[in-house]
DNA sequence: TTGAAAGCGATACCAG
DNA sequence: CTGGTATCGCTTTCAA
């Protein structure tokens, strides 16, 4: 608990020159600088929390509002408040949570009570009520994910479209004429953003490229993936060589155990590509082949786009897409 | 981003008694604290947090350490995260998130730069780090879950004895002579720390009542479950009648399954409670009896003691149980 | 390259 | 019951 001032005797400097020393604004001698670092070592000085922000433009931290919708995947969300926070800190940020009903009442709290610098929205719905706050407040915010109406906001997400759009392609210069897509259950395409903008990728590169696509949207409610099962089956029997997923963890695994009882080999009789996934698709057996949804990537982006606009920096307005990575784990080849 | 200069003259007083009037501090006459509401709604003035810091003694935020281990059950986490920012809420308190490495150098970080007023430990391992640093520190702080060395440390707990205990007292009462537990995978038991209590309450009570006790640790990696069906079947074989769980989600499913399977009726032929489940055990088919984990009553129990370590009150160190409460879904009934 | 001093916007003590 | 004001610890302008 030393003060800037105990730093600054003990170097015997001034305080502002100590202030100086320590965020850089201001060139100081090699020497000083080294008995002012020194002291705050031995000190074990850190600048006061409540001071800095009075005194300086800066809180220092970032809200992270994420309202835990019924919906919500756990783990996926975890990943996300984990990424954000590991990012912020490169910053030197921290990250206060504001969750539920505070996800969106919190966001006007902090706002006029100048308590963070920005705001990071998380678990976005396309009509999400935090699009109009985010308008209404002085406070830089970055949406990780896309609302509908996202006029004038500053977004960031995966580009689900080219993800899907390359894992097409992949399996078309392997040869395949026919793929199919195992999606979400219908409602998550009302629900959610991202699934139909998989699939219109996963359609029109089709078209493009002349190879028949199919989509199974199957009901995940049925007992041990039923759904998902007669999906698979009704997508290979259409003609299908090749399967592209966008559909949870459990999902995943029934159907390589589907194929599995099928008898089919992976990828010698049916090819697997999965995409916009959160989970380690390399941990399943066989490993699948991914072009992943990275929750550090986007939150990176997230906050460099924060500290932009916390620095008064222009941040061109619209959705900062991510370009889509292919990871390769052996479960695509040439079709049978 | 009104000021309370601004509210004290669109009041007409001073700005201490606006200061008084908000904090209740000192007995304010029914007229002028009218005009002050009134003036604070019209500018919609919130106190700037960071002059509140620096002039009062509270920063008004909690830090909240969770390292996120590999074996961190991302639901169950979730939960606790949420209820903990619910309950902080109440007191007008934020929660500042500090994970993974920053769990235990945060911890430092926050203290000495005096950005919060207490932390609370989640996700605490037996050989926790953070207990050192804890004690190390001058900012109080609560453990939601306890470490095997907690001398001096204020820790909340469910108390998972005497709700291992309430379970097979249950049980007795309906006649039931021989009882198995199906616990965690036999590691949970040398890296977490309830899993040993449940146990000791289990066969604790059993002996006492001169009730059989079996137990199961399956293993979980098995596929589809067959290390918690084999531990079902050899339970029943051996003469058990009724079966508290102690394992998590889906093995619950496994279990009704298995049961299903051999053509045991719940609560007919095998009577079911489950012991510190943090899921809905009412969801399953048949709904499961539970005396469960509460988020929100640890959570709420935790931030009441470091509430009460920040007041400066004297708090009793050492481990705060939290009374078990059985919740009757109809899965238990006497022998067959 | 460094120092002195004016705030930042509340809280809470001392008066009345 | 209400007001004036010292104070919190830092950042940053103005001077040197």
């Amino acid at each position: 608990m030393a003060k800037i001032h105990e730093v600054a005797k003990a170097a015997g400097v001034s305080i502002s020159t100590v202030s100086y020393a320590l965020s850089g604004k201001r060139t100081i001698s090699a020497e000083t600088r080294q008995r002012i670092e020194q002291a705050v070592r031995e000190l074990d000085y850190r600048p006061n929390a409540g001071a800095r922000m009075l005194a300086g433009r800066r809180t220092n931290i970032f809200a992270l509002t994420e309202p835990f919708r019924a919906d919500t995947h756990a783990p996926a969300h975890m990943a996300f408040v984990l990424a954000t926070s590991i990012a912020a800190r490169r910053f030197d940020y921290d990250i206060l949570l504001l969750t539920e009903e505070e996800a969106s009442a919190g966001m006007r709290r902090v706002a006029s009570s100048g308590l963070v610098d920005g705001v990071l929205v998380l678990d976005v719905a396309p009509d999400d009520e935090r699009v109009d706050l985010a308008r209404r407040i002085s406070l830089p915010s970055v949406f990780i994910g896309v609302p509908d109406d996202h006029d004038g906001l500053v977004c960031v997400d995966l580009d689900f479209e080219a993800a899907a759009d390359l894992a097409v392609t992949r399996l078309a210069v392997l040869g395949h004429r026919s793929i199919g897509l195992v999606g979400h259950p219908p409602v998550a395409y009302e629900k959610s953003n991202f699934p139909p903008r998989v699939r219109a990728g996963f359609e029109r590169r089709a078209a493009e490229l002349g190879i028949a696509a199919a989509v199974a949207l199957p009901d995940q409610a049925g007992q041990r993936g039923a759904g998902v099962r007669a999906a698979v089956r009704d997508l290979l029997e259409g003609g299908a060589t090749a399967l592209v997923l966008h559909c949870d963890d459990s999902a995943h695994g029934v159907v390589l155990d589907e194929l599995a009882q099928q008898g089919r080999a992976v990828p010698g009789d049916v090819s697997i590509v999965s995409v916009g996934a959160t989970f380690d698709t390399a941990a399943f057996h066989p490993p699948i082949d991914s072009v992943p949804l990275v929750p550090q990537a986007s939150c990176d982006l997230a906050v460099d786009l924060a500290m932009r606009l916390v620095e008064g920096d222009v941040v061109a307005p619209g959705v900062h897409l991510i370009e889509p990575v292919f990871h390769d784990h052996g479960s695509i080849a040439p079709p049978p």
